[in-house]
DNA sequence: TTATAACTGTGAAAAAAATAACAGCGTTAC
DNA sequence: GTAACGCTGTTATTTTTTTCACAGTTATAA
């Protein structure tokens, strides 16, 4: 039995980041990086950058750093499925749409393959390249199309609601806009972007430091 | 010399949920509340709920716990600026737009003055009850209107310009929904708000748990 | 009045995360 | 060939954050 050696919730999201990067020196055709290069681009210590590298055992050398290439790659085969993750967004509105704009296509292991309103002018059409759904057929489309990962982008006071079908349909990670806390059994993984905090943060420490 | 007590980053973020819950236990008549059901509404323990609140310095009772008029008050004393603190947001595309739509009027002591786009179409109209501005008015209106804090709503590629620009205009508060890793002096605070590392997030632990 | 109960505020302990420190290792320079 | 360099991988240390645990407090009830 593999000793499943825990990578912290922090871990993952740098990787994310590192990748990003990584993608972008590729474009660049950087060939090879240090470990404080990709610190620096990303904002974080060299040390943490090769602290977060050990997670996923990918080696570099001590004279060329990490192939850029490689790297990338090894990124990829430990945060990305070996298939496909679909994923279905929940509330059409300005934000889900800017959602559906900025995902599509950005990564290729996951796509938006459902969206889900409550308004009827907006289901069943297709929205910024995503079929739009009644909300009543949410489960039968997570069953259908294996969906895996749900977008919350409705208001506040529908959150729960959405997050309740959602759980209950086997979704197990969440992404929620919504400003509300979610009540979710263990095992489910909420990702909260919470505009209003995040402001209310930037707002505070623009004045105190 | 007042010690300056420093309050964490983490701190200042629930604390600004807490008051989010207050407001809707004002709503809901509810006069009295305990440290754990704050907790257990904003899915945190009592004891670090105990913990923020001694940071602000409001005290309970043993008995009724906390009153929840006065420490929504004592909450956004803290948080809030004495007088109003002016917004500026660039990027009025969808996103743009859905932060217009979702933060104007939720925070009284936060408002979105000015809207910023490149779109000849878009400048000198006024969109979601916000004036937009061409990008060269930029440090004038954040003179003008003392603006101290920016949202960044662009594409990855122009973050960074858009960022510098708010930083020699004197913003020190930037929230960034661009996927972009932002540059900045020490004394600048910017508040990540990015989706696609989210996503990427919550798809890893669907799948890892 | 005195005992009981349930809470807060906070010091102490534990856990988690970040940083520092350094041994070891290919390259290069001489 | 070998000394010196600058990097990685990893252990040790420090710092930060969270949780625990409990003394102290205030209402209530007998």
């Amino acid at each position: 039995m593999i000793k499943t050696s825990h990578i912290s919730e922090r871990t993952i999201g740098r990787l994310s980041l590192y990748r990003r990067l990584l993608h972008q020196l590729q474009a660049d055709e950087k060939v090879n990086v240090f470990s404080h290069e990709i610190a620096q681009l990303s904002g974080v210590t060299a040390a943490q950058v090769r602290r977060d590298l050990m997670a996923i055992g990918y080696s570099g050398s001590s004279v060329h750093g990490y192939d850029v290439y490689q790297l990338n790659d090894s990124i990829s085969r430990f945060l990305d499925a070996p298939q496909i993750q679909n994923v279905a967004l929940v509330g059409v509105g300005n934000l889900g749409q800017a959602v559906l704009t900025y995902l599509s296509g950005r990564r290729p292991k996951l796509s938006i393959v459902a969206a889900f309103d409550k308004n009827p002018v907006k289901v069943n059409r297709v929205i910024n390249g995503c079929r739009c759904y009644p909300m009543n057929e949410f489960a039968a489309q997570v069953q259908q199309q294996k969906i895996e990962v749900g977008i919350i982008a409705v208001p506040g006071s529908e959150a729960q609601a959405v997050c309740d079908t959602m759980v209950a349909s086997g979704i197990r990670g969440i992404v929620n806009f919504a400003p509300a806390t979610l009540k979710t059994p263990t095992g489910v993984h909420v990702e909260v972007l919470d505009m209003a905090v995040s402001l209310e943060k930037a707002a505070y420490f623009a004045r105190i430091g």
